[in-house]
DNA sequence: CAGTGGTCTAGACCACACG
DNA sequence: GTGTGGTCTAGACCACTGA
């Protein structure tokens, strides 16, 4: 038996979890860390990483859950379409939730990003993605209020503005540049996908270019790992 | 004042740290817990968000300070190359440490990788990235001894295993399919890292493919985040 | 209501760096 | 040695869910 209680309530863990039906319920956590022998405390620091890799599913006031086989969302990185196109290109069905549209002035972060005066009018959407009934990524659109007024939302809006700017065709998109990060989930973002503060996730943060070289949209992408799997071919200089 | 203590702390922290001139020591950690009123577990939590971003550096045995601004290694990822070349390239210091080669069997896993046999031999390369004194990267290639054997690190080896095949010519490498994901440190990782088991990291999984289409190379990387800016141009469909 | 996970506390012991 | 961050414990209280 090792000495260090981290690294055997890894293994440990993993065989229990792996050894429970799909969908079935774990004992409680004061249970689970009395039968393994540690607190509380370190048994949810182990559980942390079965959670993003997608094995367990934590609910507050309800227990912890085994997850079957999860559908992973895989995408090049090359072209640019929204969650809800992918999806369906690869037969996959995901939903939207939580929209929240907001029309407010521009401080000097977003003025930045989109090029314009401090004050001016922007429009914000924001969104959850599910699939299976789970969040899995939250998505904020950010853009001036000249290019997408809440009067546009009117006629099928599925909550991608990608898809709502592609299908009015003005203005001509042409390109995104794409940042890659790994972050720790804020209080916010942790609400919307139902995980805990400081649980890992991957993030991007894009500007949507037109044909004109003008900024459009500034996104901001929020992803579970786990549940997607995005991936680039990079030539070899 | 917030009922919620995290939320403050963080306000508070943030204040702080950016009162205090680069390389200065933050307070012990007892003693920060005291005066701010919270127990060390609280705290700790709250730092470990200033500490991905790169604000903070703890260090064992000696204690927890404020980084100055620090050097962002930006890259594109439609082209592949090394680190290396790629600090070169913009200017940029980086050294390696910790490099170790191995050949040994193939496992299962690995086999699958490389498309061959499980039990035939394996070069492995691992090595650790430094700018400024801080370990930012930790890397892993893996490929068939067949294509790499030990007596071919003889002459200026830098570390990078792609600058050595791309040097000698053979075979001839023509793209990286690369994964992108984030993930929690595994203790491994996070000791090469010199950052807390469970810590966010950036994740690369690429195979490195030749003009036959042949597998040449696995490679797993792991990112500082804070210390990179990696992006991608996306075209729109 | 009872039971769950989410958060926080106070204290302990360890491993490590440095003089 | 002293002092630091790294880990773990036992217990408490909270917010939430569902019967």
């Amino acid at each position: 038996m090792s000495h260090f209680p981290f690294q055997r309530l890894q293994g440990e863990l993993t065989s229990l979890i792996s050894s429970m039906p799909a969908d079935s319920q774990l004992p409680s956590e004061p249970a689970l860390a009395k039968k393994l022998g540690v607190s509380r405390a370190t048994l949810r620091e182990a559980m942390r990483s079965f959670e993003t890799q997608g094995l367990i599913r934590r609910k507050q006031g309800v227990g912890t859950f085994v997850i079957g086989e999860v559908p992973v969302i895989d995408s090049g990185l090359e072209v640019l379409e929204s969650i809800e196109t992918l999806a369906n290109r690869i037969g996959l069905s995901v939903s939207t939730g939580s929209i929240n549209i907001e029309i407010l002035p521009a401080d000097e972060e977003i003025a930045g990003e989109l090029l314009i005066s401090i004050g001016m009018m922007i429009t914000r959407v924001s969104r959850v993605i599910f699939t299976d009934d789970r969040p899995v990524a939250y998505l904020v659109d950010t853009l001036p209020e000249t290019i997408l007024s809440r009067n546009d939302f009117q006629t099928g809006f599925n909550g991608s503005v990608l898809d709502l700017l592609l299908n009015r065709g003005l203005p001509r998109l042409t390109s995104s540049r794409t940042e890659i990060n790994a972050v720790n989930a804020s209080s916010a973002v942790a609400h919307f996908l139902d995980i805990q503060r400081g649980d890992v996730l991957l993030h991007f943060r894009a500007n949507l270019i037109d044909s004109a070289g003008k900024v459009i949209d500034h996104s901001l992408s929020y992803f579970l790992p786990g549940y997607f799997n995005f991936h680039v071919n990079r030539r070899v200089g």
